[in-house]
DNA sequence: TTGTGTTTTACGACCTCC
DNA sequence: GGAGGTCGTAAAACACAA
């Protein structure tokens, strides 16, 4: 096994000045726009792409909540960071004369990450007002208002880990005897990040092939980083919601628990999707569907609760554009 | 400052599916 | 065989009490 550390990242996130506080919340309005969100406009004709509500173009109902922190100052109508929107770039231009990351696997897993941006990357003005009367603070789910971790107060710190350089040679073995890289055993994603990737688990569960990759271009990160962090998110989700389960299901078969930890958590002995009775299939279709005529998804909301999250979906389903938004509403920690 | 607990990345092992 | 899934775990990053 190698190690994937994308090096680029590092001189993105780990820039020298934080453009907001530490102390701030991580969607408040200063907060930085992506780098290249001028990326998310029509990757594939099908949908009008834009950050932060990246990749939706009818955005489910959690981010049309008037709390949505996307709505913020600096943003276009659109929610392009007013001030990049005159880049103009494309995905082309993110690899163009960068150098190859400095691992590389094989598949798509450890796809080019975008231009380390950092140092153009525009921070949003403090005009918060603009956009919105008195955004509201408090936000609408739970892992908005938490910072999980406010962004690097170190930047430095670990940054310099993942040059070409820094990664050559540098190989140690763990106390397991695999090798990982020894200056640098993981990163810390940016608020935005995170941000993002936690709107598109919200969206899904479980992530495109397509919508990784886009993903994965548009966050300056690995495909494989994007997978991980979906793997990691949905052991996150399964672990609270044993946690919350386990006073309520002692003694009662999971089946019968009234939270959807029980059915999200069971895990499948094939591909899940495969078994999944034709309803929830059909109305995985109908959102998807839905979605695609321009109709809010948010109208199925009404069955989120009872409704199972979409499972992992079956390699046929990778290549279906997008999963099923069934799952957004029962997503509360 | 330090110790401790929690959360976040990242990986290997193992599984199923195609 | 390769893809991505879960599970368990390592270790960094972080929070916080003492």
């Amino acid at each position: 096994m190698v190690s994937y550390y994308n090096h680029l990242q590092y001189t993105q996130k780990h820039s020298a000045n934080l453009p907001y506080q530490p102390s701030q919340s991580w969607f408040s309005p200063n907060y930085p726009p992506p780098p290249n969100a001028h990326l998310f406009s029509d990757v594939d004709h099908q949908h009008v792409y834009y950050s932060p509500q990246i990749f939706h173009q009818t955005p489910p109902e959690w981010q049309t909540h008037e709390n949505y922190p996307g709505q913020q100052a600096g943003l276009t109508p659109q929610g392009i960071p007013s001030n990049i929107t005159s880049g103009g770039g494309n995905s082309e231009n993110l690899t163009e004369g960068l150098p190859s990351p400095p691992i590389t696997v094989s598949g798509s897993e450890m796809s080019s990450p975008g231009v380390p941006n950092g140092a153009s990357s525009p921070h949003a003005p403090n005009n918060a007002s603009n956009s919105r009367p008195t955004p509201d603070k408090s936000p609408f789910y739970d892992w908005m208002k938490k910072p999980s971790y406010p962004a690097q107060p170190n930047p430095g710190q670990t940054q310099a880990c993942c040059s070409e350089s820094s990664l050559k040679g540098f190989a140690e073995l763990d106390a397991s005897g695999k090798t990982r890289t020894k200056d640098k055993y993981r990163v810390v994603y940016t608020d935005f990040q995170r941000l993002e990737l936690e709107k598109e688990y919200h969206t899904s569960r479980y992530i495109t092939i397509r919508r990784k990759t886009e993903l994965a271009q548009a966050l300056q990160l690995s495909e494989r980083q994007v997978k991980i962090w979906f793997q990691n998110r949905r052991a996150k989700e399964r672990k609270q919601n044993k946690k919350r389960d386990d006073p309520l299901t002692v003694g009662i078969p999971q089946h019968s628990s009234s939270g959807i930890g029980s059915i999200m958590d069971s895990k499948p002995k094939l591909e899940p999707g495969l078994h999944l009775p034709h309803s929830l299939h059909q109305m995985s279709s109908m959102a998807m569907g839905m979605s695609h005529m321009g109709l809010h998804p948010s109208v199925l909301h009404h069955s989120h609760l009872s409704v199972p999250p979409p499972p992992p979906p079956s390699h046929n389903l990778h290549q279906s554009h997008q999963q099923s938004t069934a799952s957004i509403g029962a997503l509360t920690m």
